[in-house]
DNA sequence: ATATTGAGAAACCAAATGGTTGCACGTATA
DNA sequence: TATACGTGCAACCATTTGGTTTCTCAATAT
């Protein structure tokens, strides 16, 4: 459905690249795993695939979806692909979240125990 | 798929709550308006509703997955139910994103040319 | 030169998603 | 008391998702 807006009746798909959002990419348990995993080390479909129960298609499926929205990269080697993670996509999920740190940020909850101290004190 | 973890053949759905996943209700662009929404002022699904093209009964629905994850909270007034932000919750994000934030921080970044830049002047 | 390997593409399928409309029900209001 | 309002729920529907199996193809290994 997001991916609609950049396809049209005469490209309905392959030439306006299906742009994944990044949001849409880390719903999935086993993608956010795939992303741990390739943040550490850089890995090829087949080593990542060891790591799950499915099988290395759908693993690469996922890995499609990681490229898509660009939160990961490919660099290829021969007729291995290693992936690795692109942290600059990340971000954009830490922007949407940010504005909501100070509300559950320790450091603010102590700041307002410290201002209701001072207040009572007074009183 | 992952609420079947908490759902039984005995029951199916209704006792077994229903927990969603945090990642999961953020995906969907039209929740993460909603807890914009939400977060600057708590505000009843009619109000809400008025925000989006689709209908009132659609944004319950969102709500419910909202609530289900604990990313809002129900404050019942009468017939009116006001919805408003659970920030708490948001921070199972930030967690999983933490990691990564050295990797994109522009701060690393400039502290990486420094190193080279020392690097080179050895040289 | 031939066999094997790594990886993506295609076709298919069951389940989940996001939307709709219609309905039920408790709470306010005339 | 009767009516309007605010909300959630159920049933339905089209589309998307995540998985599988089968196939192709280029790159390596024997």
């Amino acid at each position: 459905m997001v991916a609609r807006i950049f396809a049209t009746e005469r490209f309905p798909n392959s030439v306006f690249e299906m742009r994944r959002d990044v949001f849409q990419a880390i719903a999935d348990p086993t993608r956010r795993a795939i992303i741990l995993l390739v943040a550490t080390q850089a890995m090829t479909p087949n080593a990542l695939a060891e790591h799950f129960d499915s099988s290395r298609q759908a693993i690469s499926k996922h890995l499609r979806i990681l490229t898509e929205c660009e939160l990961v990269k490919q660099e290829q080697s021969g007729r291995k692909i290693h992936y690795h993670f692109n942290a600059k996509k990340m971000k954009e999920v830490a922007d949407f979240i940010e504005p909501f740190r100070q509300m559950w940020d320790t450091r603010f909850n102590q700041l307002d125990n410290l201002l209701s101290t001072i207040k009572t004190t007074k009183k």
